[in-house]
DNA sequence: CCCTGACTGTTAGACTCCGTAACTGAAGTG
DNA sequence: CACTTCAGTTACGGAGTCTAACAGTCAGGG
């Protein structure tokens, strides 16, 4: 929905808005979250504090816009890595490849971002519902790479654990259907499929949110190789070809 | 050093102190970092506002020596379980496996002190010399498990990165020696021990790191059979018995 | 045994930030 | 052209960090 054709106002409205959250991701990327205030974004606006209150109800309603356009920056950048290993007929270990790569680069490349959404929430933080599917957005491109896996010894409780999640729950059933169109109806590959992309999601997360929390700097080895590794154990587990 | 004749003064100081401690943890279990006031760990303890600066100087100076505590009670626990898995004459990949479980117990059993020195850092933040010892203490056990290895193909490149770090730092080499007692003077195999060491903390924080962040719930998985999956994954890539 | 000094606590206050209330001016809209 | 909506303002209350100045108290040396 392009705000275009909405009239002067709310165009003028939706570019304040932007402005803003560009001064709050400037503040997000030196000091964190604590450094995130609204006094200051106005003052560096030439405004005067409460005006901001027109744009966002509060300093976590902003907060969560900026969750929000991250998820969906990740999910686009992930689909695009998607995109573009699928158009070079890539095997499903040169996509899990791909596709690792791609969300390290998002990460690291605006780790307050990374942190944002993937980082320690408040314990009484319950995300908005439509975050949910932002992040099976940004997850789903992992589902088809492990249809026509072969799981291992080693992850075969949690592929079981999977079949069971998928009848219990039809949201994640209808997600998995949508990403891994050759698995649908296949009770076995949909949760060989969700397996592996809840254990790359971990894999990932391993090193990557290390990585973006600055837990490697000084150490001997680059975040890349390590996620390397990470992810060849895991098309090991999974027998991809 | 016990404080215990230190005098009535001092000691009743650390009493002080650990009482603060205590209040500024239960605040941080509900609440997150963000919900850790000075005034109010004072109204608690029924003091007044800046008394609780004679116990520490500053907010960060209290949630630093939370961060020390949170480090050191990880290394114990990490240490006794490894005690209690060389005790039992466990295998290389046995005593991995209990290494993970007793990591992931402490995580999730305390999910705010995880998180408070795994999770999302400020920025600028650098942590005080001593902190990276004690996540060496808290890191160490892992390192024998691997000495007797055989890295497979996907994290050689890993193992080779640790041996040119283990020439470049020290400190890193006493590590590992202190540690990995059987591979001291065998670069190869301290070269195997950090490389698996440093991959086991990131397959630990991968699927710990999110459970305690709480990103699981509602999942149809539990959080210990997807660890289990990642250490047989990471056993297998070295080829562990 | 008492006196001194260090230590623990107090209140007052400066500063920052979040968020609300009430008001003002200037757009856009009928 | 009148009216309304909306962006902006100042004023304010509440919470939090931290400093300053002051008061009581207790340990320990002369």
């Amino acid at each position: 929905m392009p705000a275009a054709q909405q009239g002067p106002r709310a165009r003028y409205r939706e570019q304040t808005r932007a402005e803003i959250k560009e001064a709050a991701l400037r503040q997000l990327a030196d000091g964190g979250v604590a450094a995130l205030a609204l006094t200051r974004i106005a003052k560096d606006m030439g405004l005067s504090g409460p005006a901001l209150y027109r744009y966002f109800a509060s300093r976590d309603d902003l907060l969560n816009a900026l969750i929000r356009d991250a998820y969906d920056d990740a999910a686009t950048a992930m689909g695009a890595a998607a995109a573009r290993s699928e158009a070079a007929a890539h095997g499903p270990r040169e996509r899990l490849h791909a596709l690792a790569t791609a969300y390290r680069a998002w990460a690291v490349g605006e780790p307050h971002r990374y942190l944002l959404i993937q980082g320690s929430p408040v314990p009484g933080y319950v995300a908005p519902a439509d975050t949910l599917e932002r992040a099976r957005a940004a997850l789903g491109p992992f589902l088809p790479v492990f249809t026509g896996g072969e799981p291992g010894a080693g992850v075969a409780p949690v592929v079981a654990q999977m079949e069971a999640w998928l009848t219990a729950d039809t949201a994640v059933a209808d997600w998995v259907a949508a990403y891994a169109v050759e698995a649908a109806g296949d009770p076995a590959a949909s949760a060989r499929a969700l397996a592996g992309a809840v254990l790359a999601w971990a894999q990932l997360h391993g090193s990557v949110g290390l990585e973006a929390a600055g837990q490697f700097t000084g150490m001997g080895h680059d975040g890349d190789s390590l996620l390397v590794a990470q992810i060849a154990m895991l098309a090991d587990a999974f027998a991809l070809a």
